[in-house]
DNA sequence: TTGTATGCGTTATCAC
DNA sequence: GTGATAACGCATACAA
């Protein structure tokens, strides 16, 4: 292994100096840089990563922390590793995968250790747990989703309840006066995930405001639930013309009941899903979607962490605001019902 | 910071002692084991990653260089990313998750710094360009996927053979005498992804032993592309009943399209899927399907590492065994045909 | 069974 | 602009 010191002795230089070009903390005539740069590019040196974590205080490494839970559509929870690892890169920081079935504990852990220089947590709770380790550790992170309590710490989230609303402006844009909201399964509900309880919430909000007639129906993202849960709306309101998606297991069996049912999208009924652009991409016909930026998403934790890092002291709280996207999936309510 | 040294004092020992306590290394006596876990626990120590680093010349990290390409089913690189985690875990190592933007780059940088003890190569090519770099650096590895040449390389991959041939034997037994495959986009199998090659040829070559007149049509995922497919099949063989999927995102869109063409599954038509387990779950009728098991994948690659890393070779090539579970979307032949 | 002492490779402080 | 050198916190060879 390639040493400090061998590059130094290899360049006739002293081994701070090596470290000093390394790190550009220290002004360095245009000579002995030749020489430093040339030696280490032909000795093939690489610093040694724990000798510069220990002398340093800081490891260069941030812990990620992902939820095992799957009823986060996966692909957007890659998505977002992929864009902090990215992200993380360009600080020169590696990122340390760590799954939640350790628990609070997995925090503590690298965090304590100096393993971490800083944590992101992942689909973070309303009354997360992993937030009082945060706190007792003083922990630097950002947390990507909101909990109840978000005092001095750094989060990130889509905005929901702006993506709630803008589904039913567009709804009601289009003259739909019933419309349904097929959502996540009550279990989701009932332990107060605030994406989908901001969702509806936006939704239920500018719903009232623009005088539209709704219905919230839970759904396990099963046809079978699926289908129980637009029978039960076509058999509640017949009158429904609008349909609001938020569980991506939810759209594929969605769109072929209402094929079923004889209604034709979007002459008859309109759909608009709370989902990827890809899935919304993927049905026939494309749906009108409302998407959140997910790599912004892990893009903007990485500059809060770095922030914080550097010992600077971030906004609290960032609202990524959603886009809708017309595709072919909402029209017009039919006139004849 | 709580220091190796602080705990000593604290519970009237040695350092060296402490760290033995924690190593296991030697045999310590329960009196003193006792008052040094309690030091340990009292001051809440946790052992510096850094300097664990340096001394002990062991990261006990990880690498896990994750595919930016989206072709592979992305839960099922989620879910083996997760599994390599959790192994790793039970070995007392944490996983760095490196993104394949960096090329080989990643894995010299992440092996020769010390960052990582080992490197786990996800969706590997059968000329990967990072093994090379695994060769040149003598980096501890594991491989999932199976190159051209492996040897002295430690790699891991589902029998994707088998599985394209059990395919081949489930609708021969049924009495399928024209099946279809509609596989992966052709840009997939230009650039010789193994994954696809062997689950084809497996296919081939079983359904030449049994008989079986095929017809494979390559499909980019997408419902525009998997109509073409369907149509070109039907076109070309009338009298095809049997359908085998490679490409997750051409199901729904069959499932469709044999719905809309008035072939009733699994009576008039019988679907094969090669897919994870969820996805055949989704649909309806549920689908008959072949799926290696993923978090094995991930399991082996970990095991595989820890016996390199701990000196060992083990053997070069593990092929796990997928299975079919035969749901709903397969039955007998139709008579009428 | 336990203690002492050295070295791991880097960063950063101090001196020149 | 550059060079010594003292930490950094732990593992381990060597002593006792």
């Amino acid at each position: 292994m390639v040493t400090l010191a061998e590059v130094a002795r290899h360049a006739g230089v002293s081994s701070s100096t090596v470290s000093y070009v390394i790190s550009g903390k220290r002004t360095i005539s245009g000579a002995t840089r030749q020489r430093v740069e040339q030696a280490i590019s032909e000795l093939g040196y690489h610093p040694n990563a724990g000798a510069r974590a220990l002398a340093g205080k800081r490891s260069h490494i941030i812990a990620l922390v992902v939820p095992l839970r799957t009823d986060v559509y996966v692909p957007i929870m890659m998505e977002i590793a992929i864009s902090v690892t990215m992200a993380a890169r360009q600080y020169g920081y590696d990122v340390l995968l760590i799954t939640n079935d350790e628990g609070p504990e997995g925090v503590r852990r690298v965090a304590a250790s100096g393993l971490a220089d800083g944590v992101i947590l992942m689909d973070v709770e309303l009354e997360d747990e992993r937030i009082p380790v945060l706190r007792a550790l003083n922990t630097h992170a950002a947390l990507i989703g909101l909990p109840e309590d978000s005092t001095g710490l750094s989060c990130v989230d889509h905005d929901f309840f702006a993506a709630g609303a803008s589904c039913a402006d567009h709804l009601a844009d289009l003259g739909h006066r019933d419309v349904a909201f097929i959502g996540y399964g009550s279990a989701v509900y009932q332990r107060h995930a605030g994406y989908a309880e901001r969702t509806l919430a936006g939704f239920r909000d500018r719903a009232a405001t623009r005088g539209l007639r709704i219905l919230h129906r839970p759904c396990e993202g099963t046809y079978e639930s699926t289908a129980g849960a637009f029978s039960r709306i076509l058999a509640d309101r017949p009158a429904t013309t609008g349909f609001v998606v938020q569980n991506e297991g939810a759209i594929g069996p969605l769109m072929s009941l209402l094929r079923t049912a004889g209604r034709i999208v979007p002459e008859d009924a309109s759909v608009v899903a709370l989902c990827p652009e890809p899935l919304a991409e993927q049905y026939s016909p494309r749906l009108t979607a409302v998407t959140g930026p997910a790599q912004e998403l892990g893009r903007r934790a990485v500059d809060l962490l770095m922030q914080r890092i550097d010992g600077k002291e971030p906004q609290e709280v960032t609202l990524l605001t959603p886009v809708l996207t017309v595709r072919e999936s909402s029209g017009p309510a039919p006139l004849h019902l």
